[in-house]
DNA sequence: ACTGGTTTTGAGCGATCACTCAAGTTATAA
DNA sequence: TTATAACTTGAGTGATCGCTCAAAACCAGT
């Protein structure tokens, strides 16, 4: 009897998140996502509520597909550590757009420029972004907890002390090839992380 | 003949600087201006131009006092990388905030806030933001060859390389450091960081 | 065709946005 | 003291902000 959705949950979610992805939470008007979604403001607040909770949403599907293609990556190596070398090689090259022809409107991190934006005045944003933050370092952690049982780290290496490096190195990487850079340079700048890392790996942390 | 200027240009610019650094470009309003600065929109445009040129000379303002900052660091040691591994350990007590009461807003860096967050309908604030990037990473690489010259280097190293090693370690460590994380960890980062450093300056790079 | 539950629409709400400008205020030079 | 030039003021501009809601449009079961 009821009328059926003109739109796919899902795939709106995916395209707010692309466009607050490109222009940040404050820059992004809800003109702006009328447009992207093809939706009227009712529709668009039947569906997700407010900005605010349509921001969330969003930020949690670019999180679930994050997760995703670094899970790719890592399934594709046998050691652990090669997974997350190459990870860190394929943002570069994503950054650069020399690959793939990804999706991605900017080459930073959507939770990295959502961490550094939003502010007191949001409060569930900040603990939102701040939570799956968390949740990235301690599934890192027991990755290279995994590492040490096989042997690919030394036993009593501190792996969450290495898991937070790993993920300063990726922040870092992705902010650094948001400047107007040339693609050697942010491709380089991957392949020193990954030797920094590898010998930091190996030696005592 | 002229009135006296109630307000310190200077001043003024410091103290935007600073709502700026905290809040952002998008998330400042005037407002909130007015309110910092003691000054009615009149004063603020007479003296300024525009929100986005006052943001833009306040970037500059910042920009300033983060070079002198690290300028000072760099000056209290001999060697040049003592310096840069000082630097990094006073950023990151400077953020968990256990020393000096600085009085930085928040611990992320404005320039990289900045950086992620203006977009193409504001060109002349990412044009202004990457020239400042690029300045420093000069300045750096300038640094580490006057370092290579004095034999802390190895001769031939690639030191534009090693300034972005470098300049990505203090944004990543800056960036994390704004997560609600405790301090042990933030410090812990920069130690690790100096070792990576350390050690990959005494490589081949 | 009709009905009923569901979704979509878009005009329009009050609030706030960045910004302007004519009038008022103030200190100095004459 | 007065005139003048510089600075400050704040009410008010049109535009846009996030958001609401009554009405229209739609599709399924009868």
């Amino acid at each position: 009897m009821p009328r059926t959705a003109r739109h796919d949950y899902a795939i709106s979610l995916e395209r707010a998140a692309h466009l607050f992805w490109e222009k940040g939470y404050h820059a992004c008007s809800l003109k702006d996502l009328e447009a992207t979604l093809d939706m009227r403001p009712g529709s668009i607040y039947a569906a997700f509520g407010s900005k605010e909770q349509l921001f969330e949403a969003a930020l949690m599907t670019y999180y679930q597909q994050l997760v995703q293609g670094m899970e790719e990556v890592l399934e594709a190596h046998e050691r652990v550590l090669e997974g997350l070398s190459a990870y860190l090689r394929r943002l570069a090259t994503e950054a650069t757009g020399s690959a793939g022809a990804q999706s991605a409107p900017v080459s930073a991190c959507m939770m990295v420029k959502t961490l550094l934006e939003v502010t007191a005045d949001t409060p569930g944003l900040s603990h939102t972004v701040n939570q799956l933050f968390d949740r990235i370092e301690s599934d890192l952690t027991a990755l290279l907890e995994s590492a040490m049982d096989q042997g690919e780290l030394p036993r009593g290496s501190d792996c969450a002390r290495l898991a937070r490096l790993w993920q300063a190195q990726i922040m870092a990487l992705r902010t650094f090839a948001h400047r107007e850079v040339d693609a050697a340079s942010v491709e380089q700048l991957a392949e020193d992380m990954v030797v920094l890392l590898r010998s930091s790996s190996c030696r005592e942390v």
